[in-house]
RNA sequence: GGCUCGGUAGUUCAGUUGGUUAGAACGCCAGCCUGUCACGCUGGAGGUCGUGGGUUCGAGCCCCAUUCGAGUCGCCA
């Protein structure tokens, strides 16, 4: 610590071998406690906690606590030392006592207290919310992490690059904020929601490895697990790479992120590849939780030719568990679960060994039960849990029911991160409101087997070279080997319906680059917030942002957004348009 | 936009079947206390029960509307 007027030592510095040192401290008082003509203290800074002695209650009159004062005094040892503080062997003999900042004996909430408050208040004083020492720690953590992360990029040979925030709509999918302009009336500029043309037109510039802590925008609504607005992506893009270069690549960074700031237990790497079509088959899911060890069945074709009226004509899912010693209750509960989502509920039975018995047993016929028993592999003590729906839906459903199930039998193991790639997504779709065929990703990604695959293979059975990295139920990563070719370019969106104008229109600066000699290159984008909330522990990602919007993208500190004058709208040649009720 | 839950003292919450003056803990204020560290003890102040309407002799509680917040679905990689 540099010494200077307000301080010799940092208030988690002194020990024992300070003892007798003339010392200045300045921080924030966290504590008073009055013992007669005694006062202790504890004088909190950035980096900790210590103890001050006063013995001339005069010094403290009109103080309360979280007052911002200077403290000079001698290091003492203390008679009654405190274990549970790092300086607690010690404390400072207060000789002069100065007042930096006055502060409002009630405050809003209790510094100690801020983690229980609730949320909407931390927010409205997060500059209070965040001297709490464990709340504070998170953005000393998240800045250790980056600057983790920067190292390890930068000696891996990547270059950071700033791409632009005032940028062009880009087609992620996700609606844009746009920003209107003085210069140019009438035209705007949107926040990009990835700097993903701008990485690939550095490619095209030769850059070879390159990564930016890259902000995000998307206009989209929040989550728990999603902030509304903004994010940091660690984005990074590769000329000559193939996927398992970018694999390699993630590995070694999420692996060494992981080591280093976490005591999970980490799957080791290089992790397991699993295709979306099984994944989509045994999870249910493109982001399956792997530590959750239960499996999804397919039951279709056990029921095809059924009576049952619930089972009949549908995609029937399942999953086996062992809970033959629930209650009713338990089982009655999933259901109710299930229909919260739009689901018919949860069909249920339980095998003893001989006999399926349970809610749906007196409408299947024997040989119904039998193909059951053989297909889901029954022993006596398992449990069957199916869901009927449309595909879609029996899918989308099958997989909230294996989530539950994994938490409410207590099949997670906390103390794992368990990673896996998704490789092989789709690269194409068909859309299910207007029934066409769709991109399911972005376009940029490369079919697998090139321009030839577009020419000659049934849409639908092409795969791409994308990649998801997933990690206990979270998306991590998003990425893909790029198409860098004008004419697979073309021809890709020509299946979808699109001609070359609309390629060269929407795309333009990318396919113009393309045409000056493009190198191959893959890449992706780790969601630096949402990993940062799993490697801290929390369930809200909002813990992990400095300054977080809340659900409905409201600053409730700085309260924005918020009007702008009509001065400044016709400035800016924009005109409201006022409608006092919905529409 | 839909569904679910919530809004009571500065904070976190309780509040019975609708019934006198709406409670507790922490915080705040005052007093006592020389080894506390979640200090202790005594006393005190502090409330538009989110807002508006309704039912009722009587509403924190019941009904309607509205607003704010959270979770979730839609949406979003």
């Amino acid at each position: 610590m540099k010494t200077n007027y307000y301080h010799t030592h940092s208030c988690g510095e002194l020990r024992l071998a300070d003892v007798g040192k003339k010392v200045v401290i300045s921080g924030w008082l966290a504590q008073l406690r009055k013992l007669g003509g005694i006062v202790f203290c504890t004088v909190r800074d950035n980096y900790g906690i210590t103890q001050i002695v006063v013995h001339d209650e005069k010094m403290l009159d009109g103080i309360c606590k979280e007052t911002v004062v200077r403290v000079e005094g001698e290091v003492v040892e203390r008679s009654s030392k405190n274990p549970k503080m790092e300086t607690g062997d010690i404390e400072i003999n207060v000789s002069s006592l100065q007042v930096l900042g006055k502060c409002n004996p009630v405050l809003p909430f209790e510094i100690n207290d801020a983690p229980n408050t609730k949320e909407e208040l931390r927010f409205k004083y997060r500059y209070l919310d965040l001297r709490n020492p464990q709340t504070h720690e998170v953005l000393k953590k998240r800045s250790e992490i980056l600057h983790y992360i920067r190292n390890k990029m930068h000696d891996n040979g990547f270059v950071e690059v700033q791409t632009p925030i005032l940028a062009s709509s880009s087609p992620e999918g996700a609606r844009d904020f746009i920003v209107p302009t003085f210069f140019n009336k009438g035209e705007f500029y949107a926040l990009p929601q990835a700097p993903q043309q701008f990485k690939q037109l550095l490619m095209v510039s030769g850059y070879e490895k390159y990564f930016q802590i890259a902000p995000c925008f998307r206009n989209e609504a929040a989550r728990a697990d999603r902030t509304p607005g903004e994010f940091y992506q660690i984005d990074f893009e590769m000329s000559f790479a193939t996927q398992e270069d970018i694999f390699e690549v993630c590995e070694d960074l999420v692996t060494g992120i992981y080591t280093n700031f976490t005591n999970y237990q980490i799957s080791e790497a290089p992790f397991v590849h699993i295709p979306y079509k099984e994944a989509i088959e045994k999870y249910c899911s493109d982001k399956p939780d792997l530590r959750n060890p239960l499996i999804v069945h397919d039951l279709t074709d056990v029921f095809a030719n059924t009576e049952f009226n619930a089972f009949k004509g549908k995609c029937v899912k399942a999953i086996k568990a062992q809970c033959a010693d629930k209650p009713r209750r338990f089982y009655d509960e999933l259901s109710t679960y299930i229909v919260s989502y739009e689901g018919k509920g949860v069909a249920w039975l339980k095998f003893d060994g001989q006999e399926l018995t349970g809610s749906i047993a007196k409408f299947l016929k024997a040989d119904e039960k039998a193909n059951l028993i053989k297909e889901m592999s029954l022993s006596a003590g398992d449990s069957v849990f199916m869901i009927a729906d449309q595909k879609t839906m029996a899918i989308k459903l099958a997989n909230f029911l294996r989530i539950k199930l994994g938490q409410e039998l207590n099949l997670i193991d906390e103390n794992k991160v368990i990673f896996c790639w998704i490789v092989d997504f789709p690269f194409y779709e068909i859309n299910e409101e207007t029934g066409k065929l769709d991109f399911s990703h972005n376009p940029f990604s490369m079919p697998q087997g090139g321009l030839d695959s577009l020419l000659h293979k049934d849409p639908l059975s092409i795969v791409a070279y994308q990649y998801d990295l997933v990690c206990n139920g979270y998306e991590m990563l998003s990425g893909g080997v790029r198409n860098h070719d004008q004419e697979t370019m073309v021809k890709a969106f020509e299946i979808v319906g699109y001609d070359k104008s609309v390629v060269e229109n929407k795309f333009s600066a990318l396919f113009n680059a393309f045409s000056y000699g493009a190198p191959p290159h893959a890449g992706g984008a780790i969601g630096f917030d949402r990993m940062l909330m799993q490697i801290l522990g929390y369930d809200l990602i909002r813990e992990v942002i400095a300054f977080p919007l809340n659900k409905n993208g409201r600053d409730l500190l700085m309260n924005t957004p918020s009007t702008i004058s009509d001065e400044t709208l016709k400035d800016l040649g924009l005109q409201l348009i006022k409608n006092d009720k919905k529409d």
